[in-house]
DNA sequence: TTTT
DNA sequence: TTTT
């Protein structure tokens, strides 16, 4: 059966990477990244305005340690994944559906890292396509 | 400002379109798309399941006339497009939000139309890539 | 360094594909896949002419073994991959080139298999989205 | 028919563009554009090498201006387009194909511009998606 | 809710 | 050389 589930994103990121260690002691990222469709003028003259967009992005294993190590609030990334929508229960017990992308590949685009905020600057520099790292700190909130 | 959002899938429709005609008498299209993940075997011998994605399509013009027209329950689609994330307000008022995507581009993948339930059948069989047709009924309830 | 190479095709196969089995015992499979960009008829009326494309696509592995069991002449496929030169020296010992597509991902977009040209039976029926198979004849042909 | 043929490009210019002005008056420009495919280390410590690959880009109209205008050597471009393989008769009358991608979008990944080489410096430091400017100075050599 |  |  054919089947093909794909997004490519280029885009911004919002906030620092929220960092989870699952039960099972994967590491796992979640960021959200604009994307701006620009606005563009119409023939009767009137234009339409910018319009952003927010991505959910959820990263495992070694791109979730390159977001933790490498990717901040600000960074231009490339993003290729899969959509997913997952439910959960908000504070009143209703079921709510998110839909995130699941990202198979993540590659950054400033040619030096804007990575400063609290990440160490000696990798700050490299920005290497696949990093490894000691663990650092974990955000146990809950993302998005 | 570089700036990528860009969706392709190829799936199967869950059920026959709903058509809308906005206030400007735009014709607008929404349907369900399932991707199918297929479950492998893993190293350890057990099997992940298969997991369906159910993917909110949004048309407009000429395209919702296309699905109005040819596309039906069951279609295999190939379709390439923006996210979008709108909110709305649910029955008790609390906003919601829920993630579409709005198509560029959409090909159907069978070699015959599958359009029979409801379809004209002299279109049923041509499956043009763009279809115009005169006005037909439309579903007013709301999609999704 | 950022870096992307990533082609995207649904086409026809032109003609049954060549498998080749490398010197290490590898499986390797070439194909050539068409698509079509459809005419449309311009402001003054004129219009443009459909234009076929034909590309060269070269898989390895599992995926030549697909090639082999499942692929045949007409069928419409999905294939992902990356875009690649090669020289090499015509039969004047001039150096040419030639662009192929080394696939990644293939699926069959036929809902039945099309596989009737010399593939045997049991597994024409079948379809599966990877399928193994005892060796069979390999045609060491030069491809393209 | 279902037929696609899409490729997406994000690398680095290898030279200046250049630029074509066509019988009728349209800009046309060339460029090449590098990606590169790490090498990695196999499983027997084994490493491949890394892999470059050069692409011959076409832009039409305004894309060309934007390429004549704004992008430069060593420039970092997002590109998507479709693949095509046209032939020319060669120095000595025999005739050869060559692979192009005739683009449909290009974005600059650069946060500054670049365009230092003869590009005018007021343009170089806005960056535009679409920039329109008077005409310049073209380059009549054939490209690639 | 689709499909194999 | 494919397909509609």
């Amino acid at each position: 059966m054919a089947s093909v589930n794909q997004v490519t994103i280029i885009g911004y990121v919002g906030e620092d990477p929220k960092i989870i260690t699952t039960s099972n002691g994967k590491t796992m990222a979640t960021l959200t990244v604009a994307t701006t469709e620009r606005g563009y003028t119409k023939k009767d003259g009137s234009t339409s305005e910018d319009r952003t967009e927010w991505h959910n992005i959820v990263l495992f294993g070694k791109l979730a340690e390159i977001a933790r190590d490498y990717i901040r609030k600000g960074a231009a990334l490339y993003i290729q994944g899969k959509m997913r929508t997952r439910s959960y229960d908000d504070k009143d017990g209703i079921k709510r559906y998110v839909t995130e992308i699941h990202a198979d590949t993540v590659q950054m685009l400033d040619r030096k890292s804007v990575a400063t905020s609290q990440a160490p600057q000696q990798y700050a520099e490299q920005q290497p396509q696949y990093g490894y790292q000691q663990p650092s700190m974990n955000d146990p909130d809950l993302p998005f």
